[in-house]
DNA sequence: GGCCTTGTTGCAACCCGTGGCAATAAAGTA
DNA sequence: TACTTTATTGCCACGGGTTGCAACAAGGCC
C-alpha cells in the first residue's frame, strides 16, 4: 500500500539489474540488517544469520557485505585493534575516535570532521573516507589523569 | 669506544631495572629491528626472527612488541585492512594515508597533522596518537579518474 | 517446463593474531 | 654455587576474516 516495494524488493533488483543474483542467504542478511542499527562488527552479523538460519557460513556473509557495500547499503570502518566494524543505516557518515586507556568512543561527525577532510582535500586533493577513520589517543579525562599513551613511556 | 653501551645493552638494563627478563628471543627480536627501518607488519618480523632461530614462536613476538612499545622502542598502527603494521625508528611521529582505488600511501607528518590534532585537542581535550592513525579514501589521481569510494555506487 | 550460463555457496585450508596454562629459566640473593 | 621467585616461553585452542575451488542454483531464454 504505501510503497510498493518493500526493502528486499529493491534491494533484490539492484542486484538482478546489475547481473547479480537474489539468494536466500542474501536476504536472510538483509531481514538482520533491516533489524539493526548503528555498528555491529562482522561476527555479530555472522551469528545473528545464523539465529535466522543456522546453516550460514561466514564466508557467504563477508562476501556478501562486500556486495551491500559496493551497493551503498552498508559501510565497513574498523575498531582501535583493527576488527571491522559496519555502519549500518547511520543517520550520517561518521567517523569515530578511541581513547587508548578506558576504551571510550565517540562520533566525529561531518561537522567536526570538516576542517580534516577540507584540509586534505586542499592540500593533497585526497578525499577522506569519514567513515572508514578510528582516531586513537587519550580522552580529556584520561590525558588529565596522567595516563600515557601506549609507548610513551620511553 | 664510542659508546660504551650498545642497543642491546642499554635494553637489557632497561628491562632489568623494570622487574623484565633479558631473553634469547627479545635478543633476537631485538637483532631484527635494528635491521629493519620504517614499516614492518608484525607477521614479518616473525618471519624475520625465524630466519635468525626458526624455533620462534609468534606469541612470544607479538608479547614481545607490546612490551618494546610500552618502551617506546616500536610504535603500531593499523594499514587500511586493519592489519598491524610497525614503525620502527620512525625519523618523526607519522600517520598514513591511504588510496583505496590504486593502494598508494603516503604519511601524515607532524606539520601536516597539526591542524588535526590541535583541533580535536582544543574541541574534545583529545590527545591524538598520530602513529595510530590511517586514512583512507581517494587520492587525487584516482578520485579525478572517477573511481568511486568503495560503497558511494548507490 | 527444460536448458544454459555463470554468479554464488559451502568447504577446507590458511593467515593474523590473542589468551590460558603448565613448564621453563632469568636473575636477585645467600 | 645453590636456592627462590616469578617473568617468560611454548603450546594449543580459539576468534575473526579471506580465498581457491568444485558443486550448486538463480534466472534469462526458448
Ligand atoms: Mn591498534
Ligand atoms: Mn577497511
Ligand atoms: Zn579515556
Ligand atoms: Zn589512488
Amino acid at each position: 500500500m504505501m510503497s510498493s516495494a518493500s526493502s528486499a524488493e529493491q534491494l533484490r533488483d539492484r542486484l538482478r539489474s546489475r547481473g547479480l543474483r537474489w539468494t536466500p542467504q542474501r536476504r536472510t542478511l538483509l531481514v538482520v540488517l533491516e533489524a539493526a542499527q548503528g555498528h555491529v562488527t562482522g561476527a555479530e552479523l555472522v551469528e545473528r544469520c545464523r539465529a535466522i538460519d543456522p546453516a550460514t557460513t561466514p564466508s557467504t556473509v563477508y562476501r556478501t557485505l562486500d556486495v551491500l557495500e559496493d551497493l551503498g547499503i552498508v559501510q565497513h570502518g574498523h575498531g582501535a585493534d583493527g576488527r571491522e566494524e559496519f555502519h549500518v543505516r547511520p543517520e550520517q557518515e561518521h567517523g569515530h575516535l578511541h581513547c587508548a586507556a578506558c576504551g571510550g568512543t565517540w562520533e566525529i561527525d561531518e561537522r567536526e570532521a570538516t576542517t580534516i577532510v577540507n584540509s586534505f582535500r586542499e592540500e593533497r586533493g585526497f578525499e577522506v573516507d569519514l567513515s572508514h577513520v578510528t582516531v586513537v589517543g587519550l580522552c580529556r579525562e584520561c590525558s588529565s589523569a596522567g595516563n600515557q599513551q601506549p609507548g610513551s613511556s620511553a
